[in-house]
RNA sequence: GGGGAAUUAGCUCAGCUGGUAGAGCGCUGCAAUCGCACUGCAGAGGUCAGGGGUUCGAGUCCCCUAUUCUCCA
C-alpha cells in the first residue's frame, strides 16, 4: 500500500515537473508560432517554392522525412529502433512525452546500451499545451520526434556535421535560409559550426541557459544544446538577429550534448561516457518541405481534416478562425487518441485513462460545434488508423479494439451531455438572472458537463455565466486535490533502492532449482543498510544467486528459509523469507532473522517453501488456462490487462466491454477442468521473441519485452510468453473453480478463481456454510434454496397478514371509541387512549375516524404501542378540514402534546404524529389535550 | 491519490425544510371487439443499494461499505 502510493507520488511529482525540465530542449512541437510571415497561401507558397523545388530524390512527404532520416543515420552506424509505446516503461511519467524518454535509463546508466549509437522515429503525446492544439500553427497532442542518439560513442563534431549535412543536402534547405543557437558559454560547438562546418559566425547566436542548457532534473546528466533554426525571411539580413520571433525563425532540429555531470550542490564535473540526444518534429520538418502554412496541413493530417470537414459538410478553406480551429483540433486528437488506443489505453477516470478520455471528449465537442450532430469518432478512428497504418502497422491489427472503443466513449460521453442539458434546464427553469459560478461548476465537476456548453445555452436563454465564479470554484478543487496529497516516508523505500542500485542483477535459478547455495551481497536491517543482523532484526538480502521466485509477473514471491552457519562458525543461523521482490533485476528477500548473527558475506542455503511453490504454480498455470478459456468461449480478441497469482487463489483481469455470462463461466470452467484432466505436459522454451510471436505466443498488451523470451506452452491449448513458474503438467493442477466475476473498471472485468490444493480449502468453508445452513432449515443441501425461497414467501405472507390484522385491530377498537366524541359547537372531540396498535395503524385509525365524525372532528389518538418497550408511548392527531380553518394544526398541536410524554413530533395541519419516552405522563398528556382542544375551538 | 454526485416498482424517473412511498411506460384481470391495435376500469408489483448512527419518527440528516458516473492530480 504504502509502496504504491509513493510511486504514484513520485509518477505526480515527475509528471507535473517533467515538460519544464524538458522544456530546454525539444521546443519543437511545444514551442507556440502564432503568426506565420504570409497569409495567403498561394503567396507563401511561391516564397517557400525556390528553396523547396525538390530534385525529385528530395523527401516531401512524410513518409519520405521519416524514412530519409532513419535512413541517414543508419547509413552512420546507428541503429534503427522501432518506437517504443506511448505507454512508457519508466513508471515516473505518465506517457511518452519525448523521442529520448525510451532512453533515458541509459542516459542515466540504469541501463546497458543497445548499441553504441541509435535512431529512431518516437511517437509522442504531450497535453500540456493543450488549449493551443489547432490555434497556433504547430502545437500537437500526438506528435513523432526523429532522434539520433550516441551513448558514450561518437560526440559534439559528428552531430553538428551530420544535423548541417542532413538539412542541407538530404532534405536540401538552402544554409542562407538557416540558422544555429549555441549555449552561451559553449566555444566548442559555435567553433565546429564556424569552422568544421562554414556558418557564418553572423548566424551563430548564443542563448542562455533557458533557451540552451539540458538537464533531465536538478540533479545528473545534463548539458549544452545546439539547435537549428530555418529562416523564412533571408532577405532581412545577418544583422540583429532574434531567435524568439516566431514569424521568421521556425527551430526544428535540437541537439543535446550531455557532457556533464551536476551533483546536489549544483557544481558540474565532466562525465565519462558522453552521449547525444537530439530531436527533430517531423510534422515541423514536413510543414517546411511542403511549404504549408501550418503542421496541419501537411499530409501527416490533412486528410483527416478532409475527412471531419466532409463529416460536418463544411469547406475547410471557406471556414473562418475558429471553425478551422475545431477541425485542426479533430484532426490532431483523432491521432492521438487512435495511438493511445492502439498502444493499449483504455478510456478511464485515472491516469493516461483520464488523458485519453479527455481527448476524446474533446474531439466529440469540436464535432457538434461544427454541426456533427451524430456519433462520428469510429469514422475518425478509421480513418487515423488508415493515415498512420503504413509507419504503425500494429493500428491494423488494434483495429477492432480500437473502434469499439471509440464508439463505447463516444456513447458514453453523449450520455453524460444529455444528462448534463437536462439539469441545465432545471437551472434554467428557476428562470435565474445568472448562471453562477457555482451551479457551472457543479455540472461541470459532478455531471461532467462542459462548460462552453452551459455558457452556449445559457447564451441562448440570454443569460450570462459568472465565469469568475466558476474559476474560483475549480481553484478551490486544485487546492483539495493539493492539500490532500500526504508525503509518506520513504526511507524504507530508498535505503533499498540504494542497496539496489550497487548491484548487479540476481542470477535466478529457481525454474529447475529449490535449493541452491548462495552468498550475501547486501543487507537491509529495520530499513537501513547494515553489515551485519541479529536474531530478530527484520531483514532484507541480496544475494548472488536465488531459487527464490521475486514478484512479478503478477506470481507471488516465493517463501522459504535461508540457513547456514555464520562466518565466525559460532552459530546456526536460520532467516524466514516471506516475501521476495524484484527491483529491476535485482532480487530482494524479505523476512525475519530467527536464530544467530548474520553478516554481508554469509554462505547460505536457500530453501524455496515446496508447497507454496506448488500451490503458486497451480494457480499460475490455471490463469494460463483462463485465458484460453476466455478468448475460446467469451471472445478471441479478449487481452490481459492485469493478474494476481497467490498461493491460495488466483485473479485475472481482461478487457470486455460486458460481464461474462454464468453459463459462460460454467462452460469456462468445464473447458479448463477437461484440459486438466486431459494432462497435458508443458512444454517451456526461451526463444527470440519475433519467433514466439511468429509461433503465435499470446503477450501482455503493451508490455516490453527483451530480445529473447520465455514461453509456456500448453500444446493445442495456450502458448503465453511469460517469466513465472508453472507445473509440469496440467493435471498437477487438479482442479479449477471460478468463485467470482466482477467489474472493477469500465470495459474490465475481473475473474477470481482457485485451482489445485487452493480449490479445497474454498470447497471446505462452501460445505461448511451449506451445512450450517442445511441444519438451521432442517433441509439436505439441494432443498436449501426451495426451502428458502418458501420461508421468504409465508414470512412475506404473514408480515401481510399481520399488517392487516393489525389495521383491522386498530379499526375495530376506534370504531368503539367513536361513540365517546364529544359535541363542541359545530365540532366533534375525540381523544382517546388506544394502546397495542403501532405508529402506521394508530394514523390510519385516527384518519379514520376523523373522516367517520366529519370536516369539524378533532381527533388525538395515543397509546403504547408495544408492550415489551414499556416507555415508548406514540400519538396521532387528524384535524377535519374545519378545524384546521379554525386555526388548528395538527402538527404544531401533537408536538406540544408529545413534549409532555417526553417526545417531540409534528407533521401537517391535518394529520400528524409524534412519540414519546414516558408511558407514565401519556394519560396526563391525553387530558391536556383535550383540554387545549376545548379552549382553542370554543373560543372560536 | 483527493473531491462531488447517483443508487426508490420489471424499465425511465419524481419524492421540497425528516411526518401514511408516487408518476409514466410495461405487466395481470375485467369491459368493449369476430379477433387485434386503441380505449375505459380495476389490480398486482417496493427489506427506498447494504450496514451502523442521530431522532418520538429516516427514502430524506450523519458515518462506513459496495457499485456506477464525474472532475482534479
Amino acid at each position: 500500500m504504502l509502496r504504491i502510493h509513493a510511486s504514484f507520488s513520485a509518477i505526480i511529482a515527475l509528471f507535473a515537473s517533467a515538460p519544464a525540465a524538458l522544456a530546454s530542449r525539444p521546443r519543437i512541437a511545444s514551442a507556440e508560432c502564432p503568426a506565420h510571415p504570409c497569409v495567403i497561401m498561394g503567396a507563401h507558397a511561391q516564397h517557400i517554392v525556390p528553396m523547396a523545388a525538390a530534385t525529385p530524390s528530395r523527401p516531401r512527404t512524410g513518409a519520405e522525412i521519416r524514412a530519409a532520416f532513419l535512413d541517414f543515420y543508419e547509413q552512420r552506424g546507428h541503429q534503427r529502433v522501432a518506437s517504443a509505446s506511448l505507454v512508457p516503461e519508466d513508471p515516473t511519467v505518465l506517457l511518452t512525452i519525448a523521442g529520448m524518454l525510451p532512453f533515458k535509463p541509459v542516459f542515466l546508466g540504469q541501463a546497458p546500451r543497445p548499441a553504441p549509437r541509435a535512431t529512431s522515429s518516437q511517437k509522442c503525446i504531450r497535453t500540456n499545451d493543450i488549449e493551443n492544439v489547432g490555434r497556433t500553427a504547430r502545437h500537437h497532442t500526438f506528435f513523432e520526434m526523429l532522434g539520433n542518439f550516441s551513448f558514450g560513442d561518437y560526440f559534439k563534431s559528428e552531430a553538428i556535421q551530420w544535423a548541417w549535412e542532413l538539412s542541407t543536402v538530404v532534405f536540401g534547405l538552402d544554409p542562407r535560409n538557416l540558422v544555429v543557437s549555441v549555449f552561451r558559454e559553449d566555444d566548442e560547438a559555435a567553433a565546429i559550426w564556424r569552422d568544421g562546418v562554414g556558418v557564418n559566425p553572423k548566424r551563430i547566436v548564443r542563448m542562455d541557459e533557458a533557451d540552451n542548457f539540458w538537464a533531465s532534473g536538478p540533479t545528473g546528466p545534463c548539458g549544452p544544446c545546439s539547435e537549428i533554426y530555418y529562416d523564412f525571411k533571408p532577405e532581412l539580413g545577418d544583422d540583429g538577429i532574434d531567435l524568439e520571433d516566431d514569424s521568421r525563425f521556425i527551430e526544428f532540429y535540437n541537439l543535446v550534448f550531455m557532457q556533464y555531470n551536476r551533483d546536489a550542490g549544483g557544481a558540474l564535473t565532466p562525465l565519462a561516457n558522453r552521449n547525444i540526444d537530439t530531436g527533430m518534429g517531423l510534422e515541423r520538418m514536413a510543414q517546411i518541405l511542403q511549404a504549408v502554412p501550418n503542421n496541419y496541413e501537411t499530409d501527416l493530417i490533412y486528410p483527416l481534416i478532409e475527412t471531419a470537414a466532409a463529416l460536418a459538410s463544411v469547406d475547410y478553406r471557406a471556414l473562418e478562425g475558429q471553425g478551422q480551429t475545431s477541425l485542426k483540433v479533430i484532426a490532431d486528437h483523432s491521432r492521438a487518441i487512435t495511438q493511445l488506443i492502439g498502444d493499449g489505453v483504455t478510456a478511464s477516470n485515472l491516469g493516461r485513462g483520464y488523458i485519453l478520455r479527455r481527448l476524446l471528449r474533446r474531439v466529440v465537442r469540436h464535432g457538434r460545434r461544427l454541426g456533427i450532430d451524430k456519433p462520428f469518432l469510429t469514422a475518425m478512428g478509421e480513418a487515423a488508423i488508415t493515415l498512420m497504418a503504413e509507419a504503425f502497422p500494429q493500428l491494423l491489427a488494434r483495429r477492432e479494439v480500437i473502434l469499439a472503443e471509440l464508439e463505447r466513449e463516444e456513447a458514453r460521453f453523449l450520455e453524460t451531455l444529455e444528462r448534463g442539458e437536462k439539469l441545465l434546464a432545471e437551472v434554467l427553469a428557476a428562470r435565474p438572472s445568472q448562471i453562477s459560478g457555482a451551479q457551472a461548476f457543479e455540472l461541470y465537476d459532478t455531471y461532467g458537463f462542459p462548460l462552453e456548453l452551459t455558457e452556449e445555452i445559457a447564451q441562448e436563454h440570454g443569460l450570462s455565466v459568472d465565469l469568475a465564479g466558476f474559476e474560483a470554484a475549480m481553484d478551490a478543487q486544485r487546492q483539495r486535490a493539493k492539500a490532500a496529497a500526504v508525503s509518506l516516508d520513504l526511507t524504507v523505500q530508498d535505503a533499498i533502492a540504494q542497496v539496489v542500485a550497487e548491484h548487479e542483477a540476481t542470477e535466478f535459478r529457481g525454474y529447475a532449482q529449490l535449493e541452491h547455495p548462495c552468498c550475501v551481497l547486501a543487507l537491509v536491517v529495520n530499513g537501513e543498510p547494515a553489515p551485519a543482523a541479529v536474531a530478530g532484526d527484520a531483514v532484507q538480502l541480496v544475494l548472488d544467486t536465488t531459487p527464490f521466485y521475486g514478484e512479478g509477473g503478477g506470481q507471488v514471491g516465493d517463501r522459504g528459509l535461508l540457513s547456514g552457519t555464520a562466518a565466525d562458525g559460532a552459530e546456526e543461523l536460520l532467516v524466514t523469507i516471506d516475501a521476495v521482490s524484484r527491483n529491476r533485476s535485482v532480487f530482494v528477500h524479505s523476512g525475519r532473522l530467527e536464530r544467530g548473527r548474520l553478516a554481508v558475506g554469509d554462505l547460505l542455503l536457500a530453501q524455496v517453501d515446496r508447497a507454496c511453490r506448488r500451490r503458486a504454480q497451480a494457480n499460475h498455470t490455471a490463469t494460463h488456462l483462463l485465458q484460453a478459456a476466455l478468448k475460446q468461449v467469451v471472445d478471441p480478441a479478449i487481452g490481459q490487462a492485469g493478474s494476481l497469482v497467490d498461493f491460495d487463489r488466483l485473479r485475472f483481469d481482461f478487457h470486455c466491454p460486458r460481464a461474462v455470462s454464468p453459463s459462460e463461466l460454467d462452460q469456462i470452467e468445464t473447458l479448463i477442468n477437461g484440459w486438466i484432466a486431459e494432462a497435458h505436459e508443458l512444454a517451456v522454451e526461451e526463444m527470440e521473441i519475433e519467433r514466439a510471436k511468429a509461433a503465435g505466443a499470446v503477450a501482455m498488451f503493451g508490455e516490453k519485452y527483451a530480445e529473447v523470451v520465455r514461453v509456456v506452452d500448453v500444446p493445442g491449448v495456450s502458448m503465453e510468453l511469460c517469466g513465472g513458474t508453472h507445473v509440469a503438467n496440467t493435471a498437477e493442477i487438479g482442479l479449477f473453480k471460478i468463485v467470482s466475476e466482477t467489474g472493477v473498471a469500465a470495459g474490465i472485468r475481473r475473474i477470481e478463481a482457485v485451482a489445485g490444493p487452493a480449490v479445497l480449502a474454498y470447497l471446505n468453508e462452501r460445505d461448511a456454510v451449506v451445512r450450517a445452513l442445511g441444519d438451521r432449515f432442517k433441509a439436505q443441501p439441494g432443498e436449501i434454496v426451495e426451502r428458502v425461497a418458501a420461508l421468504q414467501e409465508e414470512l412475506k405472507g404473514t408480515q401481510k397478514a399481520l399488517a392487516a390484522a393489525r389495521g383491522e385491530l386498530a379499526l375495530a377498537k376506534a370504531a368503539a371509541l367513536a361513540a365517546g366524541a364529544e359535541s363542541l359547537g359545530a365540532f366533534q372531540l375525540l381523544v382517546a387512549r388506544l394502546d397495542g396498535v403501532e405508529g402506521a395503524g394508530l394514523q390510519s385509525a385516527a384518519q379514520g375516524l376523523q373522516e367517520q365524525l366529519g370536516a369539524g372532528a378533532a381527533v388525538v389518538l395515543g397509546g403504547q404501542p408495544d408492550a415489551a418497550d414499556a416507555g415508548k408511548v406514540v400519538l396521532v392527531a387528524a384535524f377535519g378540514s374545519d378545524v384546521i380553518a379554525a386555526g388548528a394544526k395538527a402538527g404544531a398541536f401533537i408536538g406540544g402534546i408529545a413534549k409532555l410524554c417526553g417526545g417531540g413530533g409534528g407533521g401537517r395541519p391535518n394529520l400528524a404524529q409524534a412519540g414519546g419516552r414516558d408511558a407514565a405522563a401519556l394519560d396526563g398528556a391525553l387530558a391536556a389535550a383535550a383540554q387545549e382542544l376545548q379552549g382553542l375551538l370554543a373560543a372560536d
